[in-house]
DNA sequence: GACGGATGTTATGAAATTGTAATGAAAATT
DNA sequence: AATTTTCATTACAATTTCATAACATCCGTC
């Protein structure tokens, strides 16, 4: 979906957050310095930066004030509390505290990835594409009618692909933050997208968490 | 799932923020001024403070300045990017502009108590990676599915590692209760992790005891 | 090596969870 | 207002989990 640099000094985190972003479609370049980050902007123009702002050498912020077209989101320890403030100050698009959650970091992501209209506005897998501009999903070429709480949960299924998700993360997040209802709904609803879709396998059922689009 | 203090000396809208976050499922403690808050903070240790900064009395920035381990999401009133800075500064874990949608209160609310609850990391050895944010268990890039039993008992084996965890721990952590006397449940399950990863050597027995996740 | 207790292994049925289809209410469309 | 669509809920079927039991094997002690 789009090219991101990932910038973390720590090699474990650097790579779980690589892979977590990968999983779900992007192309994540890994840099664990602030000269080497720079320099793979540079050459590699990245759709968004994800950028710790504790790096050895150069800071985060200093190559925060260096970009200026790049979107950024940057990474900051809970113990750092001014790091936020001068990251919003120096123009960040968004911030995500240390530690977080993928599906909060993908959510973020892709959040950040729309304002800036860089994101793809498709997505095709077997014989089924989904284009979100225009909330059509084809298989086979051959239309099919989604219903709006069906199209938000295929969106939100897409755009977490391969990250398991709770029915709690499900229903607040397709349906209303401050809904109150039963959980079997996500269940039937996840049913009817299999059903109209024709795809068993692909929305694998993750016992007593809730679902995952693998894909 | 969290208790929760709401201060806000406007009745109407103290209600209104207790009503849907008790709707989500939240235990909700309302407080009307600076004075009132403090003492309920100490009383009660809420999981987390909503704490308006408009306040009679104390205002919501001098009861910031007073806390330090809680967490604190701050509403303002003033769209200025001062505020904000001010907050954040005094260790506000995030901030809301009124007037919000309580469907964003609620996100934030959900958001804020999952970064103070949860750690997003990996775990790697041998040819396996555990991935506990999307809760994705890797065997040389191949997916295996855990049970939740299964993954829980994986989890506090490597939130162990290299300690000898005895089978009464064991059933207190992933079962959740204390078991009096013998039991084989442990036993099956942990043959059964062994099993599905392949590992016969890492999961070691410690004779007479339980057992012990070597790396 | 023999013994007794501890652990490994496999099987099974109950309980918990999820799949499925149907229903009626609410919302949207005509 | 009538019709259609959406969708939450329910009831029941199918599946998965998992505690227990039964038997086999291992370990430490003698």
């Amino acid at each position: 979906m789009a090219k991101l640099l990932i910038v973390d000094d720590e090699l474990p985190i650097n790579r779980l957050v690589c892979k977590n972003l990968t999983l779900v479609g992007h192309e994540c370049i890994p840099a664990y310095d602030g000269v080497q980050a720079l320099s793979l902007i540079k050459s590699e123009q990245p759709d968004l930066v994800i950028l710790d702002v504790m790096l050895p050498g150069i800071s985060g912020f200093e190559i925060m004030k260096l970009l200026n077209s790049v979107p950024v989101i940057f990474v900051t320890a809970k113990t750092g509390l001014d790091d936020r403030i001068k990251g919003l100050a120096l123009g960040a698009d968004d911030y995500i505290v240390k530690p977080f959650e993928m599906a909060e970091l993908t959510a973020r992501v892709q959040a950040v990835l729309r304002r800036t209209k860089r994101d793809a506005s498709a997505f095709s897998f077997d014989d089924i594409t989904v284009d979100f501009s225009s909330r059509n999903v084809y298989k086979n070429g051959e239309h099919i009618v989604l219903t709006p709480k069906e199209f938000a949960l295929l969106e939100l299924l897409i755009n977490n692909r391969n990250l398991a998700l709770s029915r709690e993360k499900i229903l607040e997040k397709v349906w209303e933050y401050d809904y109150c209802g039963d959980t079997r709904t996500v269940d039937v609803h996840v049913q009817q997208l299999r059903h109209k879709l024709g795809i068993k396998d692909r929305i694998k059922t993750v016992f007593k968490v809730g679902y995952r689009f693998e894909i």
